[in-house]
DNA sequence: ATGAAAGCGCTAACAG
DNA sequence: CTGTTAGCGCTTTCAT
């Protein structure tokens, strides 16, 4: 078991003091003699230095670590969110600390207070809860947050969403044209996650005055499938909305199981196809987000904020597009 | 701008030394009077303490820190990893520190580099390279690792991974049974990658003798399309193993674009199928492994690596299921 | 039952 | 152009 080196070992070693070492190490190059330079250089590549981190942090109060809270690791959303915030910040000298709530508000709060204890200079957050004052531990440490996929309201910081009032205002034109005359908006609870409030919303926007009944229906409910498959019968031309990928998937299933023909019985159009939608007949309509591209963004933003940029606390709204394939 | 609240604040509010708070909060309550206790639970509380994680690690050797090396982020076996490697130390007061390798050596080596800076107690790896010389960076720092999902040859660390050669073996007897008298195999390059390499060997194994063609198609190679056609074309009863989830999916969008019907004109059966399998028509008979389960596994076996239990470089098998569906 | 003091590996005045 | 020194926030002997 080595002993692991450290500045002392590369300034005894090279003939200087730590003082030259550091400077090199943090690029002052400006009044080294080239000689005490390459000697330096020499020794750390021989010992295969490397300087501690927890060290510098402890000295500059600046961890270079960046936390990342997302609601639920595990789908497909999320992993292309990480890859652009990976993406992005592999340029820099950040490290990005990902921590999952699992759709759990109290292990997000918990998820925070650890990330508060490593440091981290700043937040990437999917926040689970609605109210800003939930997050208050981060607001008292001062914390750089950037919002993603969803924001608390009033504002606290900026977020980088999707265009996701817009998108569902184009919808109901496509609705109209269609001439469906009922949406069945089918989603996780709406309450609270801005996403899908303002995809809700939108779509009532684009809709009034046209005649066309809107009806939420939030699969988290008990027996949701019955109140659905009512739903459709009582309507000449009806068509769902599915507001995630997970919940479109759920209704494609839900209609396979009950026999339905898609576009026929029901019209069907959801959120995040993931490259499956044009695999299956009939291939599924919807709207497909730029996660990557939002992830980036924020990670850009954040890093901006770190480094003492006052973001105005302001809503970025990435493009998302509407695929119309066959199921609606 | 708040300063942040050391140990020495609460340690001059509580009216004790730092040594008394750090006994505090390192559990040692053995010989302090339930007063101190409880002054120091209180000031503690009331300015909303968090010891600094950094000057911890600097002092004790010990940065709380796993790094996590991942091929790709951004799939859903990759998430199902995450998430049980996170819950698992979700429980413990370790932070995981995920990085994302794109697929590239180079950056997986970099990544490595930075883990190490950050003095992270112990690494998962899901190698990229078939050499364990290729990570010598590790065995120089005498960092305890743990693969997942794939191993380096000779072994240098414990495993675990799904019974990759075992589940072919089975997969053998299948396509006996059904009369196939070729399996064209389809898969990213598979050299070096032990996962693919023992999906391709197992069959083979449990086919000799059978009289059955095995036969390798590299789908990063030009034209595979082309390639796989002919291979169709040429025999009776051919059938399709694609050794993961996004090749058997090419695989689905290939049968669709050259018109090919399943199982008619050519079997179909693959790794990964993600809860889609079952929703497309004819509905997709699948190998489906247990991410999670590796990864709470993995985990697990690194933190009693990493507490100074020896681990053997062994092994760890999670079992996979063949899922019989229609395709086959 | 508690404190004083040294030191982990590094950076940043300040000095020369 | 380079070194001396103090100190970041914590843990840990060694005292008492």
């Amino acid at each position: 078991m080595d002993k692991k080196v450290t500045i002392n070992d590369i300034a005894t070693q090279a003939g200087v003091s730590k003082t030259t070492i550091s400077r090199y190490l943090n690029g002052k190059f400006d009044n080294m003699s080239s000689n005490t330079k390459a000697r330096i250089e020499e020794t750390i590549d021989k010992l295969d230095y490397r300087p501690n981190r927890q060290a510098q942090a402890l000295k500059t109060h600046h961890s270079f670590l960046i936390g990342v809270s997302v609601a639920d690791i595990s789908n497909m959303y999320t992993s292309r969110l990480l890859k652009g915030i990976g993406e992005y910040f592999q340029k820099t000298h950040y490290q990005v600390l990902i921590m999952d709530a699992d759709n759990s508000v109290a292990r997000e709060l918990s998820n925070l207070e650890k990330m508060m204890t490593e440091q981290v200079d700043g937040i990437i957050l999917q926040p689970l809860v609605h109210q800003p004052e939930h997050y208050q531990l981060l607001v008292a440490e001062n914390t750089p947050v950037v919002q993603v996929d969803r924001y608390t309201e009033p504002f606290a910081w900026p977020a980088v969403v999707s265009d996701n009032f817009q998108k569902s205002v184009e919808l109901a034109k496509i609705f109209k044209t269609k001439s469906y005359d009922a949406i069945l908006v089918l989603a996780n609870h709406i309450n609270g996650v801005s996403s899908r409030m303002n995809r809700y919303n939108g779509l009532e926007a684009g809709l009034t005055g046209s005649g066309i009944t809107v009806k939420l229906i939030e699969i988290d409910g008990s027996d949701w499938q019955s109140l659905l498959h009512a739903e459709i019968k009582q309507h000449q031309h009806p068509a769902i909305f599915a507001l995630n990928g997970q919940v479109l998937w759920s209704a494609v299933r839900f209609a396979k199981e009950r026999s339905l023909n898609i576009p026929e019985d029901v019209g069907l159009i959801g959120y995040d196809d993931d490259q499956f939608a044009d695999m299956i007949t009939p291939a599924i309509s919807s709207v497909s987000q730029n996660p990557q591209e939002i992830g980036r963004v924020a990670a850009e933003q954040l890093l901006s904020s770190v480094n003492g940029q006052a973001t105005p606390p302001k809503n970025t709204r990435i493009p998302s597009e509407i695929q119309m394939r066959d199921s609606l």
